[in-house]
DNA sequence: GTTCCTGCAAAGGTTTTGCACCATA
DNA sequence: TATGGTGCAAAACCTTTGCAGGAAC
């Protein structure tokens, strides 16, 4: 289908920070980087890291670096587990997984409900009122998520009814 | 288990104008109001309306007024495109669903990570930089989604990690 | 009476798990 | 070499769909 992968236009190429905090977190942490693992890790350094597993096992598979839906699932799971990946919630029935960097900055997204294209954004002011209500919750809270759901301007050029 | 159904305490117990909007809505849609759908219909009303279709289907049947799973799933759906139902993606592998109050007033979500209990909250500082941002964006933004994701307070005392 | 709704069962898609084999440290 | 990682296949989930019978209008 035409419609796979319509991610944004990519405002980190590549993390090679993050790369490298993963393979020593993960060493810290007693794990080993087998074949499997290190493919998931440098595939996901290599990209936005906003992909579903489904997403990274075809990019391995495109590059002949064949890895088992088991072992992605599994990889990013460490990975979550470690703080190195966040699951982010399109509402498109599964889960994607997004490098948290070192550095804290982060992005949100904005989903076109009718073809599902996915743009990334940041906003300061949103940062703000979200770090100001956060203070105030009952929970400790360490992470947080924004989607804007809308048509993208293709769509509404196109007309085509829902 | 006895982890099902944290929900937060109920800010709305019943929501008699979203019932009647609701069997409105349907009628001039051309829909039946069926023994399932009705069904599904009272008991979104009686409740704060933030479900999964499982537990909808368990209220439903302790109630000995038993819906099958596909009946739940399709009403849900038709109250959706309808406008009557929003889906809501905490991050569980599974969809909820929640009243749309014809108010337009909307709240939005405070996951614990440990435990899963959810708190709804709103903030008006959030929606005017929310509605600010929505202005530049490239898509036309009809709906917004915010989850913050934390440790609630009895995860905090209990200290069990992760 | 016609059309739509419902339940059952089967299928579809995503994610997890068991187990034997292989690679890393 | 010992432990943990990997692949395959099967299972577990959630959700959707086909179809025959029943209910609403």
């Amino acid at each position: 289908m035409s419609e796979v992968d319509q991610r944004a236009p990519r405002r980190r190429e590549a993390d090679p920070g993050w790369l490298q905090a993963a393979y020593l977190t993960l060493s810290e942490a007693g794990y080993r980087a087998g074949g499997a693992r290190s493919a998931v890790i440098d595939e996901l350094a290599a990209q936005d890291g906003c992909v579903t597993a489904e997403e990274l096992a075809g990019r391995l598979m495109a590059k002949d670096r064949r890895v088992s839906t088991a072992s992605v699932y599994r990889a990013l799971a460490v990975l979550t587990e470690l703080g190195l990946l966040h699951k982010v919630s399109l509402g498109e029935g599964r889960t994607r997984f997004e490098l948290v960097s070192a550095g804290g900055e982060h992005h949100h997204h904005l989903v076109c409900d009718r073809c599902g294209r996915t743009v990334t954004f940041e906003d300061d002011d949103l940062e703000g009122a979200i770090r100001k209500l956060s203070e105030r919750m009952p929970y400790e809270i360490d992470a947080h998520e924004v989607t804007l759901h809308g048509t993208c301007s293709a769509c509404s050029a196109g007309g085509v009814s829902a």
